[in-house]
DNA sequence: TCTGGGGTCCTAGGACCC
DNA sequence: TCTGGGGTCCTAGGACCC
């Protein structure tokens, strides 16, 4: 979906299209001057991040991840929305319900990404036999975005490659709106002079390092020695590297998972500290545990694996779990284990996050 | 003026077992 | 008496993704 939350947002306030707006923070700060109806991100002070940006405010460089005291110096005219996430989890189940309509072999990638493996709905369609699939497989691919915009109003972007590593990267060459076409002898010309970051897998870490090897693009990739990249980044991840620059992949569409684990974490408005604020610590800790229990009982599953994270005012992040003898979903055997697993944490310094995952799930036994 | 919240997967060492 | 080899589970951290 292109600028999914911005766009959502967009069909509820349309008087702001056409306009620098981004979606993030917290609860609505109080400092929209009189007569404004919409806060700017001029004078936001607070913690939070870009979640989403129209494509006005990116022209404007602000971009998803940016903390928004920064964003406000780019662009202190745009327009700040709070989240509001049960209105996008509406518009995303509306959309893949509308996707899998039309094509139902459909991978969620979270709210607002899907992979649909489009190879029965072409091959099969005997009927169009005579016709060069990949032509089939790009009007399927227009009827999904068609009946996505008429289902929701919101534009997708769609590539159809061979693969799910090339159609992520695809996808992205004509946002928004973008029908990507791209067969397995378009990769030299189209793929290999993209930087190494727009594979799916190789992240801000990844691509540092391969810079420091003289390594920018897919292509300079594709040409390296794979025995380099092993030394470098492992016999699996090096390897790996070397395939998917060629656009190898063969990992097969996912239509259903189990979820692994159940977490909810806050980042405070302020730093806490485990000594001055014990009390309202704790209070937090509980509610935290609290909603995690409440978040099983709703999708049904219990877990034995019982998790703790805590970051410092350093930003550096720790992690302590233990395993219980048997599952549960109950919040105060969570807090309990919780509890225990913090007492192994050192509490010499304030912290800004605190949050509690619940793993190892199982459906409980009726 | 730093840096959200919800996830997955991988690695690596140690315990423990046969 | 100075020590194999394989397997699984547990824990901590980190990279990455949406």
């Amino acid at each position: 979906m292109d600028a999914f939350y911005a766009s959502v947002e967009l069909l509820r306030y349309p008087e702001l299209r056409g306009k620098p707006v981004v979606i993030g923070g917290r609860r609505r700060a109080a400092n929209a001057s009189p007569g404004e109806t919409f806060q700017t991100l001029r004078n936001y002070s607070g913690r939070g991040v870009i979640t989403t940006a129209t494509y006005e405010a990116r022209a404007l460089g602000v971009h998803s991840g940016m903390g928004l005291m920064k964003a406000a110096q780019l662009a202190p005219d745009a327009v700040l929305l709070p989240a509001d996430f049960d209105e996008y989890r509406r518009y995303s189940r509306t959309f893949k319900d509308t996707v899998r309509a039309v094509a139902p072999e459909v991978e969620d990638r979270g709210i607002d990404e899907i992979y649909i493996d489009l190879t029965a709905l072409v091959m099969s369609d005997a009927a169009g036999a005579a016709l060069d699939p990949w032509e089939r497989a790009r009007d399927v691919a227009a009827r999904i975005q068609q009946a996505v915009h008429e289902a929701t109003q919101l534009s997708c972007s769609i590539g159809v490659t061979p693969n799910k590593l090339l159609s992520k990267i695809a996808s992205d060459l004509e946002k928004p709106a973008g029908l990507t076409i791209l067969r397995e002898a378009d990769i030299p010309t189209r793929i290999w002079p993209l930087p190494v970051r727009k594979v799916n897998g190789i992240g801000p870490k990844a691509s540092a390092r391969l810079a420091t090897l003289g390594i920018r693009t897919i292509g300079e990739l594709a040409h390296a020695d794979p025995a380099l990249l092993v030394e470098h980044f492992g016999k699996s991840y090096g390897a790996w590297m070397f395939d998917a620059a060629h656009g190898r992949d063969e990992r097969t569409v996912v239509t259903y998972s189990e979820p692994k684990s159940i977490s909810r974490e806050t980042t405070f408005e302020d730093d806490l500290h485990p000594v001055r604020d014990r009390e309202w610590l704790s209070r937090i800790f509980t509610d935290l545990c609290v909603q995690v229990a409440s978040d099983l009982q709703r999708k049904g599953y219990v877990g034995r694996k019982i998790g703790l994270k805590l970051r410092y005012d350093n930003f550096k992040t720790v992690t302590r779990d233990c395993t219980l003898d048997a599952p549960t979903r109950d919040a105060q055997a969570i807090r309990r284990a919780a509890g225990a697993c913090l007492k192994r944490v050192a509490l010499d310094r304030s912290i800004r996050l605190l949050g509690v995952r619940v793993g190892a799930l199982t459906r409980p036994a009726p």
